[in-house]
RNA sequence: CGGGAAGUGGCCUAGUUCGGCUAAGGCGCCUGCUUUGGGAGCAGGAGAUCGGGAGUUCGAAUCUCCCCUUCCCGACCA
């Protein structure tokens, strides 16, 4: 390629919505530009960089056996009803009639239609399976943000594992897992495995695959000494044990004015956040249900999700609350409370003499045991991990730490199989559901992390495996005949070793184009000047240090494409070059 | 959906408080000359329904109302 008849349009400041490192330098850079709201186009740039990260992604996806589909995108509701998610997806899914009349949907993931096509498979014989794609899908998430990071079209692969029994699924999630570490390596990626809700879909094993940075959306409890780690919808820690301490009647007590934990604290006969109950008042598909986690302690509301199975869930609003326990919040607390379900944080197992409030404004209970007087219905972990409690396994302090999830692995077990007929005769002659595990990975959302973690002041630093161009000859005097004839060559030696390489042939001034090739990022550089071939010399310049030194021009083909090799053939792709 | 901010040539911004001449500057783009190893200099030029609509006014980028869009925080998000 040679770049005056690239269109890339490097832009020398960023749009100023850009808030995230990766949205500006990839706007910058000339990659992607907003169509709308969470729909990007892939400028040529960064369609090709797109479609590095698709192959990576496929490469180890073949390499564990996996056979690539294309699916549609548009289906019918009539399968999401089947599977009974045409209901519980809720509004993420884009819905729209043909002509017919007929209810249609974007695909917002493919298990049902894969689950569909596996109906025909009906031998053990046949199994396992994996299967994937490679394709568009749509979210109508309320808040697309921080450019491709989160969209609303986006292309992800999606597979598919298909076993006989949850032996053979172990396995396949095995591969999955050993891939996506590979396919991390290779992109450059820094990521770990951390365990994970398993959402809706209320599978048994769940990993996603996290890296850290502040353009992120999830909080991971991370143990710096041992190997735990886990999403804060799922983290746990050690708490340290607390006293019994003495059982004490039953007291209800005036608190004119206290309507926080806090200032119950601050109260003559008040009591630390840490022997108070906090009772929050929830809906739950419609249930008004009682909530209660320590003083001290936060609700995570995906583990109420997780533990209550809801689909709809809010906090109670004014009325309702008054309407549910007589009090305003504040003055709340779920003691004797006998017409509304009742969950409780499992830290609070065991306590005694609490204080909380009592269903009447300006009133407050003491001395309450858990147990004896709150009708408990559920005891579940509800509590959200802080920064510094121990590590349940190890008891190091934990961090929080701020990722992207660049994937995520699962198993789905026989629920779709099921619903969708998916059944085989196993080797003893049963029918029996084939066991299925789901595996997704973003491809913009993983581009997006590289860039995320790949750049510097000078703008991106791609990694080899997944660079727009592996190389690039800046030619400083195109109307230099010795200048474009040298470079010329060397374009020819590089493209015929199969190197990626564009050459920098504009009518531009030298600044213009070092600057460009740093900001696009493309991580060999090799400068042809008359100053160097005087000297029979070019300049190889490696763009993640910027050092620079003088190469004969005979070798100069030869130092890049070793150096593309050797990035292209070490597990850590490119990292650091 | 709740809270906040913002829409002015392709990009970044000024102007809006307190209405007033032809909407200003930088980057980018085009032409010419000069320059030529780190985003050049000079001269000239093109390019704007000031997000949209309605209203107030002699006069609206500026004031009022309605709407749209975008960004940030939260909610939400297999």
């Amino acid at each position: 390629m040679r770049w005056s008849q690239l269109f890339a349009p490097t832009l020398r400041e960023a749009p100023g919505d850009a808030e995230a490192a990766s949205h500006k330098l990839l706007v910058r850079g000339g990659f992607i530009r907003q169509l709308h709201a969470g729909h990007y186009s892939m400028l040529p740039l960064g369609w090709k960089v797109h479609q590095k990260v698709a192959q990576v992604v496929r490469d180890e996806i073949n390499a564990i056996g996996g056979q690539e589909f294309l699916l549609p995108t548009m289906h019918p509701a009539s399968i999401w009803q089947a599977s009974g998610r045409w209901d519980t997806m809720g509004e993420i899914m884009f819905r729209l009639e043909d002509r017919r009349g007929n209810a249609t949907a974007l695909g917002i993931t493919h298990e049902e239609i894969f689950a569909t096509v596996a109906s025909e498979l009906n031998s053990y014989k046949q199994l396992p399976q994996v299967w994937y794609h490679i394709q568009t899908k749509f979210r109508d998430e309320a808040r697309a943000k921080a450019g491709l990071l989160r969209v609303r079209e986006f292309h992800m692969k999606d597979s598919y594992s298909f076993d006989v029994d949850a032996a053979g699924l172990d396995v396949a999630f095995d591969n999955h897992d050993r891939a996506y570490r590979r396919i991390f390596e290779r992109l450059g990626i820094p990521a770990f495995g951390v365990e994970a809700s398993s959402g809706a879909m209320g599978g048994t094993d769940s990993v996603e695959f996290m890296t850290p940075s502040p353009a992120g959306e999830d909080d991971v409890a991370r143990c710096p000494s041992c190997d735990y780690a886990a999403n804060i919808e799922k983290a746990t820690s050690a708490l340290p044990p607390i006293e019994a301490g003495e059982t004490a009647e039953l007291e209800k007590f005036p608190t004119p004015g206290v309507r926080t934990i806090a200032a119950l604290e601050e109260f003559d006969g008040g009591a630390p956040a840490i022997d108070q109950l906090k009772t929050l008042v929830m809906v739950l598909d419609g249930t008004t249900t009682l909530v209660v986690v320590r003083g001290d302690h936060q609700l995570n509301l995906q583990k109420l999700i997780d533990a209550t199975g809801a689909i709809e869930i809010r906090p109670a609003n004014p009325e309702e609350t008054v309407a549910a326990l007589g009090a305003n919040p504040g003055s709340l607390g779920a003691v004797a409370v006998t017409d509304h379900p009742v969950i409780v944080d499992l830290s609070l197992e065991g306590r005694v003499n609490m204080t909380t409030g009592a269903n009447e404004d300006d009133f407050h209970y003491r001395g309450v045991s858990v147990e004896r007087d709150l009708q408990v219905g559920q005891w579940t972990d509800l509590r959200e991990v802080s920064a510094g409690e121990a590590c349940p396994r190890c008891g190091t302090p934990l961090e929080i730490v701020r990722c992207i999830e660049i994937g995520h692995i699962f198993k789905l077990g026989t629920g779709f199989s099921e619903t969708f007929g998916a059944t085989i005769s196993s080797q003893e002659g049963d029918i029996v559901p084939i066991v299925m595990g789901s595996y997704g990975i973003g491809i913009g959302r993983n581009m997006a992390a590289v860039a995320e973690t790949h750049h510097d002041d000078k703008g991106l630093v791609w990694p080899v495996s997944v660079a727009p161009f592996e190389a690039v000859i800046t030619v400083m005097k195109i109307d230099d005949e010795a200048t474009m004839n040298a470079a010329e060559l060397l374009y020819d030696d590089l493209r015929h070793a199969g190197v990626d390489v564009v050459l920098d042939d504009r009518d531009a001034r030298a600044g213009v184009k070092f600057a460009d090739s740093e900001l696009v990022g493309i991580p060999f550089r090799l400068t042809v000047g008359p100053r160097g071939l005087k000297d029979g010399n070019v300049e190889y310049t490696v763009r993640s240090t910027m050092e620079t030194v003088d190469v004969p021009l005979e070798s100069a083909a030869t130092t890049v494409i070793h150096a593309v090799h050797a990035a292209k053939a070490v597990p850590h792709g490119g990292i650091g070059v």
